[in-house]
DNA sequence: AATAATGTAACATATAAAGTTACATAAGTA
DNA sequence: TACTTATGTAACTTTATATGTTACATTATT
C-alpha cells in the first residue's frame, strides 16, 4: 500500500501558518510540498472543514489558522482527515463460513483496535506546538 | 493504499494447520483464502525461510508447523512476513531544506516510531494459541 | 515413466494516494 | 466596470503496491 502522507503535509503547511503574519496561498503551499495547489486545496480543505483554518477569496486571500498550534492536537488533525484507520494491515473479508477464520479474524480485529486506540489516545496528548519542539 | 491483509491470511493458515494432523497442500490452503496456490506458496514461503512451517515436495507433500502455535508470537510472524511497517500513515520525503519542514518530519517519525514500538511490544506478548482462544 | 506436489520468474489487475487539467466563483483594485 | 488574483471542485491521469495469474522447472512418491 503506498502510504498516506496528508498527515506530514499539513502539519508542515500548519507550521508555516503558525509562523506567518498573513495568509499563505495554496501556490504558495504548494512550492512548499513540491506539489500542486490542487492537492493543498484539497487536502487542506478537510482541515477547514472542522474549523481549525480558514480561508479567504480573492486578492490578499489564502489560508490561515483559525486558533494556536497550541490548542490543536495530531489527534484532531489525523481525525480531520478522515481517520480511516492508522494500522496498515487489514483483516481478509469473510468469503466462506470457516468458524476457525472466524475466529481468527475477531481476535486480530481486536489487537488491531486495541493497538488503534492506544496510539490514537497518545497522538491526544500531543499538541501542535510540543510536537515542534520534540527533540528526540 | 490498498491493506497489507497477508498477517490475517497466514494466521488463518496456521491456526489450520495445527488442527491437522497431515500436511496441507497450497491448493487446498489457497481454496480456503479463496485465493491462488501461487499466492500461498509466496506467502507461506517468507515463514518457511524463517523456519516456522515446513515444506515437503512430491506426493502427500505440503506445509506444516515446525513447532506448536503456542511457541509463536504474533511479532514473530508480522516479522517473518517482512515487517514493512505497521503505521499506515508515512513522512514525506524532503525535497528542499526547509528547517520547518525536517523538523515536522523528525518529530512525527519519533511519535510513529514510539506507536510502533508500543504495537510490537503488544504483538510479542500474543501467542498464536492465545490469540485463537481471544474472545472479545 | 507418470503423477502430484513445491519453487519461482514474469506478467496482469485492482485499489488508493497523489498529481493534473479545466473551469466556475469570489473578492479586491485600477 | 473590467481586470486580476485568489479559492472550490469535478473529472481525469499517474503511480505505487498488494494481489492475482500464467507458465514452466524441480522434486519426490508410486
Amino acid at each position: 500500500m503506498r502510504k498516506d502522507s496528508r498527515l506530514s503535509r499539513v502539519l508542515h503547511v500548519l507550521a508555516h501558518l503558525g509562523a506567518s503574519e498573513n495568509p499563505m496561498t495554496s501556490s504558495q503551499l504548494a512550492r512548499m510540498l513540491c506539489t500542486n495547489p490542487v492537492v493543498v486545496r484539497r487536502t487542506m480543505g478537510l482541515l477547514r472543514d472542522s474549523g481549525y483554518v480558514q480561508t479567504v477569496q480573492g486578492r490578499h486571500g489564502g489560508w490561515s489558522l483559525t486558533r494556536p498550534l497550541s490548542d490543536m492536537t495530531l489527534l484532531e488533525i489525523h481525525k480531520a482527515l478522515g481517520d480511516t484507520g492508522l494500522i496498515g494491515l487489514s483483516v481478509t473479508s469473510e468469503h466462506g463460513n470457516c468458524f476457525i477464520e472466524k475466529s481468527v479474524n475477531l481476535a486480530l480485529t481486536s489487537v488491531f483496535n486495541e493497538a488503534e486506540t492506544l496510539i490514537l489516545a497518545r497522538f491526544g496528548e500531543i499538541s501542535l506546538d510540543k510536537l515542534l519542539q520534540r527533540r528526540d
